[in-house]
DNA sequence: GCCAAGAAAGTGATCGGTAACACCAGTATT
DNA sequence: AATACTGGTGTTACCGATCACTTTCTTGGC
């Protein structure tokens, strides 16, 4: 009777209560598991049945209900997203992307910042990884260096972005360092001898891989590095470095690794009466939006951050179903030189 | 036999599958229903049964399965927390505090970026409502204008953060206007007297409220308002409001609705022979990490945005539960004026 | 010391899917 | 002609929780 009730609300309301694969049968004339099989594989239906079915299906608007799903196949549709403490300093583009590509997949997506000291970090990890309903986890933030959760990992895929830049590297193709040999070039074809690198965490792939390109390309060109800082992507540890190549002096061109420590840099090159560009020229990567419109505009590194999220997501996504990731999905996504007010030709 | 087999291989891998609560049960010498009964509410249990469910639990490292749980209860546990499009100017933090409310209520958090046309987006809500399996939505992005999905909201409990900005400034309390009021005081302080206001969205409750307020104290402090431009929160939007200042020539005050948009309006200042704040002074809001690090620095209103996010998570975790929202929630985050180099005195 | 009433604990059904197997026609093999 | 195989489909059990109901244990009043 409370049954007939309820039933009659929801119809009276409209609220009906979705449709499941044993409406979808009934209404299609065959069993439930027809529908569950056209699902699985379409093409394993005889022409005739799958036609019933699709009108079925359309109909009434099923969408299978993945709780249920997930509770008999043991298989997951959530996939973590780790975005780092910090991530005043992250671009939020890139987590756009990736939710974007999962959710096209049929995902969902938990973002968790890890935040806090090493030790709690590494426990909010273990925490998160034992969760058992997790199908895959995309980390922008590096790996520790210590395997910490290592019985886990076997189980649940995981990507850490970045970390295929190495590969990339290491196969000498066109990577994330490709931009940082450029700027080298340009800044030295201006006339600059005397350079100065701003780098990113050491745990990071691509701060690593930035500043191991800017050593090279300089030792290659002949050139002189006077330095290299490492900050945490912040403008207050820009600054700090800033500070160091004021002191130094002779510095004429600067490489930060991210537009958030070259605004430091400029902002503590000014307060030491040094001017950007005429004394200075600085170089920065990301192209956040401000850049454009600091004074002096600042030459960066143009990527497309929503894309490098996407195909990172792709990759995991690919890991989960156990197939090989496309590769496109490695490739890394185009970049490009901006320049801009910040750098000019090195003062005769 | 096959089970058998099944059983002794996850002992001897020690990979054991997750223990359930019949497993628990068992360990504890009760019935399932009584550990299922312990979890909704455990006062109603024994001491004595309670301690050896306890025991139990704590010796399996028990976790309950959510889509077991959800599919028979029919309540979910994943709210969906919805981005502009722009998330470019969307301060990240809102987004993790948000978060960490969630995951610490035990929901999980799906983020979409919502983009588009007004069309599109309408419809990526209509098809995000149709997901039958949300608890319930979190939205930075303003409501649109005409309720587009009415018959879903019924159903979903739907937070739009800011919304109750409105409230509170209804209510005269000391809401986000509070600080708008505040720079409009400092400002005319310096001897400033004639103002330009450069507002977001009018779509944004925030920025409509700064703007209301703006207005509100250029009135009654017998001030002069020279005109307010309409940007979308980015970059480009100030430079375009600030080519307009610069065409006024009498403004030597200007109210941004967000740092970013004061960047660029600097930034155009700065191109049209304006300096700040020797010519004009400028204040923006967010207080962004680069503000401190801009030449010239700038003046801004410092949030908890961290705390902000959290709240609105909370306010709609306490819909969810059809409670009434802690007063603590709905209060807004404590906001602060930090006053940097590029508001001054106006010149004699 | 007995019985009614409420508290505490147990039993079986159920949520909406998928897995495993049974079934059944039609074809291929021996 | 009997058997094996195969593609297409139906039948039943099962995943791990909660719900509705039943049963057992306490407790209190007389």
């Amino acid at each position: 009777m409370a049954q007939e009730a309820v039933a009659q609300e929801a119809m009276t309301q409209g609220k009906a209560k979705a449709p499941t694969i044993y409406d979808v049968a009934a209404l299609a004339g065959v069993s439930h598991q027809t529908v569950s099989r056209y699902f699985k594989a379409p093409g394993g239906l005889k022409p005739a049945t799958l036609e019933r079915v699709e009108k079925a299906l359309a109909e009434l608007h099923y969408t299978p209900n993945l709780a249920a799903r997930s509770l008999r196949s043991r298989e997951h549709y959530r996939v973590v997203v780790v975005v780092p403490e910090a991530s005043l300093y992250f671009p939020a583009r890139m987590l756009n992307g990736a939710a974007a590509a999962a959710h096209s997949a049929g995902y969902r997506v938990d973002v968790v910042a890890i935040e806090g000291t090493a030790e709690a970090r590494a426990h909010q990890l273990e925490t998160l990884l034992g969760g058992e309903d997790i199908a895959g986890i995309l980390s922008f933030v590096p790996r520790p260096k210590g395997s910490p959760a290592a019985r886990h990992s076997q189980a649940i895929p995981m990507v850490v972005a970045g970390e295929y830049d190495n590969k990339m590297r290491a196969r000498g193709s066109l990577a994330d360092g490709a931009a940082a040999r450029k700027i080298v070039e340009h800044l030295a074809s201006l006339g600059h001898r005397n350079f100065f690198h701003v780098a990113g965490p050491t745990a990071w792939p691509s701060a690593r891989n930035r500043r191991a390109v800017y050593e090279e390309t300089v030792a290659e060109l002949g050139l002189v590095s006077l330095g290299v800082a490492v900050g945490d992507w912040s403008p207050a540890s820009g600054y700090a470095a800033g500070r160091k190549i004021a002191a130094i002096k002779d510095v004429t061109a600067v490489f930060a690794a991210n537009d958030q420590m070259a605004i430091g840099v400029m902002r503590a090159l000014h307060e030491h009466g040094l001017a950007v560009p005429d004394d200075v020229s600085v170089f920065g990567w990301d192209d956040m939006a401000e850049s454009s419109f600091l004074i002096p505009t600042l030459s960066s590194v143009h990527m497309d951050l929503e894309a490098l999220g996407a195909r990172s997501m792709s990759e995991l996504i690919a890991r989960i179903r156990g197939q090989q990731p496309a590769t496109e999905a490695l490739s890394l996504a185009p970049m490009e030189l901006v320049f801009r007010e910040s750098t000019a030709r090195v003062r005769a």
